[in-house]
DNA sequence: TATTTTTTCAAACAAGCGTTTTAATGATTG
DNA sequence: CAATCATTAAAACGCTTGTTTGAAAAAATA
């Protein structure tokens, strides 16, 4: 009798992709200096060296992870963008639609990955409170167009509102969506037990209700152009 | 001719004066584990052991300056929420003036050390985002009570609002908060250098207004208890 | 199967880290 | 002045860091 070869019940995935997920893990929880080579390596049941065999060093592994994880992200943002456009008939999208599609891409991406589930979130919020100023350039790359397009989709809806102001009140929009992705894993402890970071839907929806009011109020309640 | 002994011009501060102040400003731009003891004395024109000396470690260092930097903006809170109430007549403050109390302190406080201006709005961020234990730690010693006080603030204010309703949107009022100080720094990048960081007078008003119509709405638009 | 090419592995490297030690200096007190 | 204390200073300690090395193993190619 020839038995078929034992298939492990878990096919091991490759080097290259254990390492970028344990990257992401450690970043997500330790930041960018908590995260060494080693213990990426033990995450992901590497030897030391693969990593720099197959990333060159550090800072390349690092960077691969974040564009890896965020572009998708961004893409599903201009997507939902672009549907609320086609569903309003090519009218410009509310501010509620706007801010829906900045935010819950990162709600869908948090639900997706299941295991360790809002390590996403604090992933996307350390990108902005790294020190690391390699990092900081990287944001730019990634989220410096975003924004511009944000900005002129919030000048279409707010025609009257004077530019400034929606930066202003954008940048504060981001700022605060940053800020509870990065202050999510203490919701518990902070509320006493009484808000659980499982709910992490709910999470989602209040932002974007919180937001979308701070901002509007905001524009409204400042002087017009 | 007696010339009397040539007075320095900076009259050099205490040893222990000069390693909390630099402590601060490297804690702020590079966080707890960027912040290396030789950095301290360099940027404190010590010694390398004068840090151990005075504190016995890092940490003992760290956790020093934050208390006296933190303690100061947590009782000026307590004296402007009292303030709101007698002012008021011994009624509940507003929404308005309960987040005036929360967020103006760190206004001053940003106001007041002239030199290196947003660098505390870092310092007061980076306690919540750092992924140090013993910070994490320290950051519920100094404002677990903070919150459990905003928290029975806000109930008066919103008697008929479940308490979880205000459990969360304190919670994305906070969130907030913090992440427009740690984004502070990158406000002229982020908004294509119309909004500049030096008006943190601004920033202030306009993120209390945002915080405070972002809650009000929020709790309106949730079921009452 | 023989021969490249790619990947893994253990070991070592120099550099930087927090901390300690020991001696010298300065200030304070008797 | 002498003696005690607090502070400063330079050097070294053990440890961890990112990276490199050279040989072994595995995979791919011919």
């Amino acid at each position: 009798m020839i038995s078929s070869p034992p298939k492990p019940a878990k096919p091991k995935l490759s080097t290259r992709r254990r390492l970028i997920d344990a990257t992401a893990r450690l970043f997500a929880e330790h930041g960018y200096n908590g995260l060494t080579m080693r213990s990426v390596a033990q995450e992901a049941d590497a030897n030391l060296a693969a990593a720099n065999y197959h990333f060159g060093s550090k800072d390349a592994l690092v960077l691969e992870m974040l564009r890896e994880r965020i572009q998708p992200i961004n893409k599903r943002r201009i997507a939902l963008l672009e549907e609320a456009r086609l569903r309003n008939g090519n009218v410009a999208p509310s501010a509620h639609e706007i801010f829906h599609s900045l935010i819950f891409p990162i709600g869908e991406e948090i639900a997706r990955s299941s295991k360790s589930r809002w390590s996403l979130a604090q992933l996307v919020a350390r990108t902005f409170t790294e020190p690391v100023c390699f990092i900081e350039r990287m944001h730019q790359k990634f989220f410096s167009q975003i924004a511009k397009l944000y900005h002129r989709e919030l000048s279409l809806a707010f025609p009257n509102a004077p530019s400034k102001e929606i930066h202003w009140h954008l940048h504060l929009a981001v700022s605060s969506m940053l800020g509870a992705l990065a202050q999510h894993r203490r919701l518990r402890d902070f509320t006493e037990g009484v808000c659980s970071e499982e709910e992490v839907g709910e999470m989602i929806n209040r932002l974007i209700g919180f937001v979308t009011h701070g901002f509007i109020n905001g524009i409204n309640s400042s002087p017009t152009e």
